[in-house]
DNA sequence: TCAATCCGTATC
DNA sequence: ATACGGATTGAC
């Protein structure tokens, strides 16, 4: 008797089913491989979850109908974390293994397995010494332990030696390890810290770039034991390494750790609830840790791991803000150029020395929102505490989540009646940066056009977050972070700590001693943090305020998205835990889909899960018309 | 009384 | 989706 997880798409059908196993099959059929099964007078694929003596279906079971191939594709560890994964977010298993196991690609499965891994060379250099604790992470590391970190890295380009040399400590206790990066760019860097650190051939690099079957090949490895340790980007966090030892995530607090299919994991959560399954260490990080990541720390899962206070000052870069508007108003060269004097000073100073100078502008494309006219703060509902927009040219503005018009709005931190709608830099900051300085050359890096890093020399480098080159020797001698209010006035409730993780990373590619620029108000919470170099002191005030205004992580939310009328009837069939609330709907911007939105008090937060996922289960076994997606944790709730 | 058809439900 | 069972219908 065979237990087949049924690769089925209808959530009433979310378990098990039992096959019976022809004599034939007795020796392939093991756990983990692929198996193709008659289901409901259908041929379908499936996954072997064990054998067993007795079924628990008393009727008659039907055959496997065939074996796909022997090699045991889902490990016992990858189907406990799916299973949690689904649970959590009220998905499906199949959905979950969808995103763990790769397709079967037959030509590179028929080359035989190659020699297990061999061990590492000894370290030469603790890459961690920078840090407190640092060495002890890696001797518990090395020594077999699980050490579960929350790292605030130091600027400069160490932190993938920094991470490479927790990998070697873990493969040097025996055991595997896991490290997850947001795009290609952090991915060479790292992959080349880990050649560095292990020598070549003692991990494999996984992402969708290789294309299926190189990728599949190197998936394979790494299933078959021939490699201890993986790194790759977001699909890479379900990679199944032997005797996982350790997990590792950089810079947890970009969204391309998210993934866009159901149900939705984010890359963080999925190798936080891995080590915590399988026992295994975790470093959790970037230059600016997540509210998420941050808030492992409240509940005592992890450690923080951070540089003393010397070391940081003595790293971290001279930060300062320009102020608000009424400053630039007042500053002449502000007229000239639209750059502020300061500005101008700073970047004169770091090409008269004959290095580059860092200029990050906001991406053009952003929600316009509305922001109060006197202090600038995101403008806010007060019945839900939703963000608050202009829908087309309706002369009041409604909440984007509840979607109640905000009458007689008063701001809630001065009190102001006035609003005014967010202004989003242009392109053609450029252009004047280039006509302010004559004769330097100008790059920019952006959207399709991303340079990784840029040669020696004087030059202005003008990129979008996220698309910031890396710069010769330690980095840019200064920034220029332009537009800081454009970043903070997006009606998103991550806005501040989204903006503050993008400054940390232009910091994070600045040399020691480097002057930054942020044109943003010298009085907020989120400027005086880059410019004290505290992103977790951020994050675990920023974690107290949402809790405060019953905002995720504090409280636990779900996007209920479709048709109206499907999304009407689903929230209408849902029994909401206590304390629970629906908020809208609301329609979706340029969609014929409505949004509602479920919050829970983070207690009930599990029960929330496994209440959507019994309506789903209700609304697909009765053939409830019209499809709702349902999205947990969404972080794009603004 | 039997066969054809419809509808609901389970899918091993 | 598809198959199966039970109920229903209509003809002899």
């Amino acid at each position: 008797m065979a237990r087949v997880a049924v690769d089925t798409p209808l959530p009433h059908l979310d378990r098990p089913f039992d096959y019976l196993v022809p004599a034939s099959l007795g020796e392939v059929a093991r756990p983990g491989v692929r198996v193709r099964v008659r289901f409901a007078g259908r041929l379908m694929s499936g996954l072997l979850l064990h054998r067993r003596a007795e079924a628990e279906h008393d009727g008659r079971l039907s055959p496997l109908a065939a074996v796909v191939s022997a090699e045991p594709v889902l490990t016992a560890e990858v189907l406990a974390l799916c299973r949690a994964l689904a649970l959590h977010g009220a998905g499906t298993l199949s959905d979950v293994l969808r995103l763990a196991v790769p397709p079967r690609h037959a030509r590179v499965e028929a080359v035989p397995a190659g020699p297990p891994a061999a061990p590492p060379p000894p370290p030469a250099a603790d890459a961690l010494t920078p840090y407190q604790d640092g060495t002890a992470v890696l001797r518990a590391l090395a020594g077999g332990g699980a050490p579960r970190v929350v790292w605030s890295a130091l600027p400069g380009p160490g932190w993938a030696a920094s991470l490479a040399a927790a990998v070697q400590a873990c493969l040097a206790s025996g055991r595997g390890a896991v490290l997850v990066v947001p795009d290609a760019g952090d991915l060479a860097r790292a992959d080349a810290a880990l050649t560095a650190a292990l020598g070549p051939g003692r991990h494999v690099a996984l992402t969708a770039g290789l294309g299926p079957p190189e990728r599949y090949r190197g998936w394979l490895r790494v299933l078959r034991g021939e490699v201890l340790a993986v790194v790759g980007t977001r699909a890479a966090a379900f990679a199944p390494v032997r005797d996982l030892g350790l997990v590792a995530v950089w810079d947890d607090g970009d969204d391309s750790l998210a993934e866009p299919r159901a149900p939705y994991p984010h890359a963080r959560d999925v190798l936080v609830r891995r080590a915590h399954l399988a026992g295994a260490g975790a470093v959790i990080g970037g230059w600016a840790p997540s509210v998420e990541a941050v808030g492992l720390l409240g509940s005592r899962w992890a450690q923080p791991l951070a540089a003393p206070r010397e070391v940081l000052r003595a790293r971290w870069p001279r930060v300062q803000p320009l102020g608000g508007d009424a400053e630039l108003a007042r500053d002449p060269a502000a007229q000239a150029a639209r750059l502020p004097s300061l500005a101008f000073a700073a970047a004169r100073e770091a090409l008269a020395a004959g290095r580059p100078v860092l200029v990050q502008v906001p991406r053009r494309g952003y929600h316009p929102g509305l922001a109060c006219a006197s202090c600038r703060s995101p403008a806010r509902c007060a019945h839900c505490a939703g963000p608050l927009a202009r829908e087309g040219s309706a002369e009041t503005p409604a909440c984007r989540w509840c979607g109640r018009p905000a009458t007689a709005w008063a701001c809630r931190v001065c009190a102001s009646t006035q609003l005014r709608p967010v202004v989003v830099g242009d392109r053609r900051t450029a252009e004047e940066l280039g006509r302010a300085f004559p004769g330097v050359p100008v790059r920019a890096s952006a959207g399709d056009h991303v340079l990784d890093e840029v040669p020696d020399g004087p030059q202005l480098v003008v990129a979008t977050p996220g698309a910031e080159p890396v710069a010769p020797g330690e980095g840019y001698s200064a920034a220029l972070l332009l537009d800081g209010w454009a970043l903070l006035g997006r009606p998103d409730l991550r806005a501040a700590e989204e903006a503050l993780r993008r400054w940390c990373a232009a910091v994070g590619r600045c040399a020691p001693g480097a002057r930054v620029i942020v044109s943003a108000d010298a009085s907020l919470p989120v400027v005086q943090a880059l410019v004290r170099g505290d992103p977790v002191g951020y994050a675990t005030r920023e974690a107290a305020e949402r809790a405060a205004l019953h905002f995720p992580p504090g409280a636990r939310m779900a996007a209920l998205i479709g048709a109206a009328a499907a999304v009407a009837a689903a929230v209408e069939g849902l029994v909401l835990p206590a304390g629970g609330e629906v908020l809208g709907p609301t329609s979706v911007p340029g969609t014929d889909d409505v949004r509602a939105i479920i919050r829970v008090p983070r207690a009930a937060g599990r029960a929330l899960a496994a209440e959507l996922a019994r309506g789903a289960r209700e609304r697909s076994a009765r053939k409830a018309p019209g499809s709702v997606r349902m999205h947990l944790d969404p972080l794009d709730v603004g």
